[in-house]
DNA sequence: GATGAATGAGCATTCATTCAT
DNA sequence: CATGAATGAATGCTCATTCAT
């Protein structure tokens, strides 16, 4: 008669909050459905009027870690102008989010696991390679602007810091996940100190 | 008086082998115990002779992959002298561990999940934890080892600059295992490169 | 907005029915839930909608037996009022309830056996306990009042009386259950007519 | 060459000894076989030399409970001369065996459960009807001695006494495994007091 | 004779998904 | 639209029994 009005889109994201909590305390396989349900405080069944099935709801809460930290970079960025101040952004931009999600990492790192198991997640693993190749692109990006200016040195291997370079970061996660002592902003500040002068022009020949 | 007589340290060993590799394939919970007995060519009630359940099982697997990484460490370490050469040595280990065992590493990607969520899994989060301040501690020595020797400046952050070459290491296996074709070792030594410039001493004042 | 309804009580019931003609077959260890389920006409999983456990099931079998024996007696004796008349009801209850559910009777026997062995079980021999101390209470009550009226010797042990009558009563369970031939109604009331003759006051001094 | 010899009885019996235990701690269905072997210090397999299967081993242990039972009572009926003493001495030494031996009456009870659920357990069930048809017949037959010699009333009905009596002597091996604290010797003796008065004929018209 | 390593049938329990209401 | 009762496939683990030594 008369269908009840519902806003799809918000009522979903509700659900990838609840469910993103859920996920990073217990886990993929250890999530169950129900206890997502109750979190979000709907009923078990109407979870697939939202999703396919529990990967694309976990699947849906991957995708909103990384759009939300892609995000926060591309708005950082946008003001940038130096090649070092845009890796140096980067960089602060990233400590931040792992700061302020540290609760929610362990997603990521489910689909890390996920992914480099099993064939048949192909489509998570196929989202994190273009993630990391887009992530990689950015830096090299940063670094030949740096190249180009005259910032960087010109006989660095600039695909290789890249690559480095998000490895670093994402080793940073880990780091924080496992020792939450760790203040990782300052280490990570340090550490770009030391490479950033590695990176820099001899100045003996200037 | 004449039982039947069995290696059984052999045999657990042939077991961890072959659980390895099922576990690398399908995860922790995606691998049934059935698989593990079929690929290890023994019966599913056998393992529980070696191992008091799948845990105590993935465990031991998780285990060989530590130390047999630590154990060639330690081998490779024996003979260097300078720090510099140390801290190369040990990059040039890992690259070679990531590249030969490369289908084994879902396993620790495996224990970084499980020791991220749930409370339980105490056992994988401690060993972890131990690990990596392990880990640190030895690439701290050879940084202050390096100070020490007036190889590398003094007023660099040691503790930030080993968080991190740990961190970059850790995601180096992440990038390997998501695009295979990546050639780490040639990355990680134009890293080292650049970042050992930035730990020398300033030439100029010289 | 429109979930199945289901009269959930009703449902637990039907399946408490049908575990108690499994169980009273096969005994609790040789019950399987999917026995139970297949009995009960629903899926295996449906069962752990109604009880937590294989015991859980098993515990409200028992209870279901108890209660229906307390309320028949209790229903029974309402309507009485010499002493003798109660034991007599008592008996009569008993042994109807033997025959009537001679089928059902493994159950208390399976629950004596798991009382008696393994400390687990704590839940089964606590109700045992104290079932039978509300039995023997009875009993003594109904004994001591006759007593008081006269209808009873007063020199005799009436806590030995209950202890041995309400063991009796077990004991012609048993019998029963061993011996389908036997036809006890009539046996427990001789037997009963001696008893009481033993308890009656000395005539000669009348 | 040489085949150890052994006293194959003996161990049969030592065997016995240590599966009683273990059955009477942790029920037929709980108690493993590695268990047994442990507890008699022999190995897993070797109970197999002796026993056919885990049910012979136990109908061994109650075979021993039984005939020690009848053993014991056989022993000190041999000097009872009238009806009451000797049905008061058969009294007398079930009350015996029950205290003294009461951390083995859950191999009774089990088979009680066992011999009523389950058309496969033929043997037990067989054994125990055989076993109360013996010892209902020797009651009757101490009552009958008593009606012939005037000791007893010739019209009560001694088949219902001499069922009611097993019946009750039954019960109490219950009433005392659940309840510990019960003194059973003095309530059967209060009881038997009573009962006998029962039996008694009429003084009145002597 | 004695052993204990190996086995695999058997089972309680979980949980993603469906669908009648 | 929303629900939650129903389902049954899947799986970790146990243990009586066998048999090579």
């Amino acid at each position: 008669m008369c269908p009840k009005i519902v806003d799809k889109k918000l009522k979903r994201q509700q659900l990838v909050k609840a469910a993103v909590g859920v996920f990073s305390e217990r886990g993929f396989k250890g999530t169950s459905m129900e206890e997502v349900s109750l979190r979000a405080g709907i009923g078990k069944g109407t979870i697939y009027e939202y999703f396919g099935s529990k990967e694309d709801l976990f699947y849906a809460c991957f995708d909103w870690f990384m759009k939300m930290t892609i995000d926060q970079a591309a708005e950082a960025l946008k003001e940038c102008t130096g090649s070092e101040e845009k890796l140096r952004t980067a960089a602060r931009v990233w400590t931040e989010v792992v700061i302020r999600y540290i609760d929610f990492c362990p997603i990521p790192l489910e689909v890390w696991a996920m992914a480099s198991t099993g064939s048949d997640n192909e489509r998570f693993s196929t989202s994190l390679k273009e993630m990391y190749a887009s992530f990689r692109t950015s830096i090299e990006e940063m670094l030949r602007e740096g190249q180009a200016s005259g910032e960087f040195r010109r006989d660095m291997d600039v695909t290789a810091i890249a690559i480095m370079l998000v490895s670093a970061f994402d080793g940073v996660l880990l780091q924080s996940l496992f020792d939450r002592s760790i203040h990782i902003s300052s280490y990570m500040n340090s550490f770009l100190d030391v490479l950033v002068r590695g990176m820099k022009p001899d100045l003996r020949k200037g």
